[in-house]
DNA sequence: GTATAAAGTGTTAAAAATACACTAATCATC
DNA sequence: GATGATTAGTGTATTTTTAACACTTTATAC
């Protein structure tokens, strides 16, 4: 089209995508291991290269599904990586992205295919270029938003019990909640609708299913809202 | 080097940076009237192409150098914009960066040449590309930074009064504060030391200097802090 | 000496966060 | 069918934080 920039260098652009996911007792990372130069036989997080028909956002989704085979999941972009050496093969401007999934929706033929495996947050390999970097940074972003908007939930099924719920923010914050208040604040939000149902395998008692009500979460969402049970 | 990623295309890296100014006031933006083309004549945030032998953060440093002749301001990285016409010349990436300055700082000749304005955050030109947007963002997380870590300092010389800081806070939210509470909570951070001097020009009666710790300041840094007066 | 203009100061009420301990339901077992 | 074990579920009192609110002080200009 124009030529405007034709002085200037160009360079390779990358995405990385951190990605979470909780099963049920821990907060993990989905991580590959490379079978593939540079680095290979290291553990890194899933990326890929921008193509000149995707746009930033696109190129992760692309990624993610790509790993995954999931599409409409969270994802959000964490910041941009530039470092002259960060990639000690050739320079690339990494972007950063992390999201969030239920962590049995993921095709399992796809995750063997590119050698990914889950690994807690609080015990997982060391990385290969600044990718350890890019995690510190996320499971702080996630701590940050998981504050303010009820972004928990995008890792959970939509029926769940306060129970589950709390183990969730406890494994993001590694951190015992008190149970009375924690139920206390969210049901405040008024986005939980009690089901007669009961969730009976983890406990003799059983433990009621709330609905998880999209419409009043997105309102949330929007007006932003405080979470802050003892955090 | 090496060559792995050959068969990747390339692409044209840039940052643009949201430079915010107090005056006292109004927190405004300094904004250039593009005096090239693309988009000759057109408002838009200063900016400029990465170059191979800086990192990005480098490059938005140089950049802000270039407009304002400043060095070791706060400086931070927003996010990076990768739609694909966002630039209708070429494709361009580009990485916002949002810096915080002392507006009494800059060289004016460096402003007059690269044809720079300030303009409030209430009241600007529309810009180029997505620049609209990132000024959007730029002012959302500073709200939000403003709010956990006291970042305004960074606007506002050493010495400063207590009715300044609250103009400040007032001109980055757009909402009066009560002073008392305020002042009250400004002061429980223990960052600022009374001085004997007084502030005469804006008032008969004079406002008292307090001078701003830098130590305490870096500590509350890193503890995180919450300012929440009335917001 | 009086009018003006901004600085400075304290208390009370309301809301939110925190700390804390017992009962209820069900299953496994003896 | 009584008992023990395990997790779910519930309410209140205390402390801390936030929010609301009005008068006095100081110096200058006239």
């Amino acid at each position: 089209m124009s030529s405007y920039y034709k002085e200037h260098e160009k360079f390779y652009v990358a995405v990385d995508i951190i990605i979470f996911g909780f099963d049920g007792e821990r907060l993990n990372l989905l991580l590959i291991k490379r079978n593939f130069p540079p680095s290979k036989g290291k553990w890194s997080l899933m990326g890929g290269f921008l193509k000149n028909y995707e746009s930033l956002d696109q190129a992760a989704e692309r990624v993610l599904y790509t790993l995954t085979g999931l599409n409409n999941v969270f994802l959000e972009q964490l910041q941009a990586y530039g470092n002259i050496y960060r990639d000690p093969g050739e320079r690339v401007i990494s972007i950063a992205y992390y999201a969030l999934i239920k962590i049995d929706d993921y095709d399992e033929n796809l995750l063997e295919k590119h050698n990914a495996h889950w690994y807690p947050i609080t015990d997982f390999p060391s990385l290969i270029f600044d990718h350890n970097n890019m995690v510190k940074r996320a499971i702080a972003r996630l701590r940050r938003k998981a504050k303010t908007q009820p972004i928990g939930f995008e890792m959970l099924p939509a029926k769940i019990t306060i129970p589950q719920l709390q183990k969730l923010y406890e494994a993001i914050y590694l951190k015992k909640f008190d149970k009375r208040n924690f139920r206390k604040k969210i049901l405040s939000y008024n986005v939980l609708e009690k089901l007669d149902e009961k969730e009976k395998e983890t406990s003799k008692k059983g433990a009621y299913y709330y609905y998880f009500n999209e419409r009043k979460y997105s309102q949330l969402l929007e007006n932003g809202y405080s979470f802050n049970v003892n955090i």
